[in-house]
DNA sequence: CTTTTTTTGTCTGCAAATTAACAAAAATCT
DNA sequence: AGATTTTTGTTAATTTGCAGACAAAAAAAG
């Protein structure tokens, strides 16, 4: 059990959180790490190493508990606590973020969407009415939130960034296809869907040559 | 300039398209590795090492010619055709992938739109009209797509993999949350929209022991 | 109750990826 | 035109990440 996590076990941490969930819905009480890791294209070497940056879960001759498991990655992942959210941006993508389900069952709450365009403000999107982008310091004022969605044009969203650092936002996810400088303190984590995309058109670009 | 490109470089490449594509619309003619290296937080020698993969395009003493390069890396990407697109789920996330803007600029085109709710077929999204899943067998017959779009529920996205597979669909982007076992010789790049939002969350929630 | 099997947690070694180093080439300066 | 600076392409060193191995612990079997 270390101290320092590195960005390649973080980044398999939600992928352990989704399968755990699936077995346990599945009625599968106990798992090895052998098991596992044929689940989830993993080595069972790895899968063990992984879960213990974070303490011994496990019982030997036994393996792994599902529900207790998923507790504690849930735990570490931090969503075992409810998240607010505001989203800036009413397109396509802010009120796909606001209406998309999973969100909500894992604790994510939408508590507020704001647009700088006229004509999107005042319109319904989920439980919520899109607000002028112009409220957004007297909103955070009164409210704390612990995520800003960023889903505003390239050209908005490095100012907006600095805007909501300033009002005391400390987590953003961004969709804007752009590397935002983020002021310090502040955690980006960027979607990039067009990254993505291009991954894809790259691997079927190359797939022949293997 | 080696044969195997790894896993690693090809996650970057949209980056440097990315930032090059920045860097040529503001008029920026010449890089060097160390410029582009402070822009996008990487050293000097991993950016020459990586655009080594494919070949010297670098002058000693002046460094990279942006449209150059940019030129390079798309076509490397693969993106310098253009691809069509075929989007099965007309949900929040179909739409928001239908009618991103980006896409279309780098040459992803939507051909289609499909739905097994009845309620939403017939419905405009962008300049396409939403068609019924039914029809599916029927339009890629006729017609040839590089890219399906997977925006639908996760008990129904494994079935409509193979059933795409079995269809003679390529690639796939996946957008339901959930780990699909691809049929041999797919191409199937997820998106995982709640894991990079569960890293924000892990992120926020250790951020002060560093 | 003893033996055998299972399976973890950890240690050791290998492979991959990143950084550093440097000669060779091109550009710039004097 | 020669000297100096810049900067690449590539090789070497370092670091990181991953897989294999194995003792110790727990469970299961006899």
């Amino acid at each position: 059990m270390a101290g320092y996590v590195s960005e390649a076990v973080i980044k398999r941490l939600p992928g352990y959180y989704r399968h755990l969930r699936e077995l346990e819905a599945a009625g599968v009480v106990q798992i090895s790490s052998q098991e596992l890791g044929k689940r989830m294209q993993l080595t069972a070497s790895q899968i063990r190493q992984d879960i213990n940056c974070f303490g011994g879960f496990g019982r030997q001759g036994y393996g792994y508990k599902v529900s207790e498991l998923k507790g504690h990655i849930g735990e570490i992942l931090g969503i075992d606590k409810p998240h607010s959210m505001i989203i800036i941006g009413a397109g396509n993508i802010g009120n796909a973020v606001a209406q998309y389900p999973s969100f909500i069952k894992e604790g994510f709450q939408t508590v507020a969407i704001f647009d700088k365009d006229s004509q999107k403000v005042g319109r319904p999107i989920g439980n919520q009415t899109v607000r002028t982008v112009s409220e957004l310091e007297e909103f955070l004022m009164s409210t704390h939130v612990d995520i800003a969605v960023l889903a505003v044009p390239v050209p908005d969203a490095q100012h907006m960034l600095e805007r909501l650092g300033a009002l005391g936002v400390q987590a953003v996810w961004n969709f804007a296809p752009t590397d935002l400088k983020p002021p310090k303190e502040m955690i980006v984590v960027n979607v990039h869907l067009s990254d993505s995309l291009q991954i894809l058109s790259y691997k079927m670009t190359h797939c022949d040559e293997k």
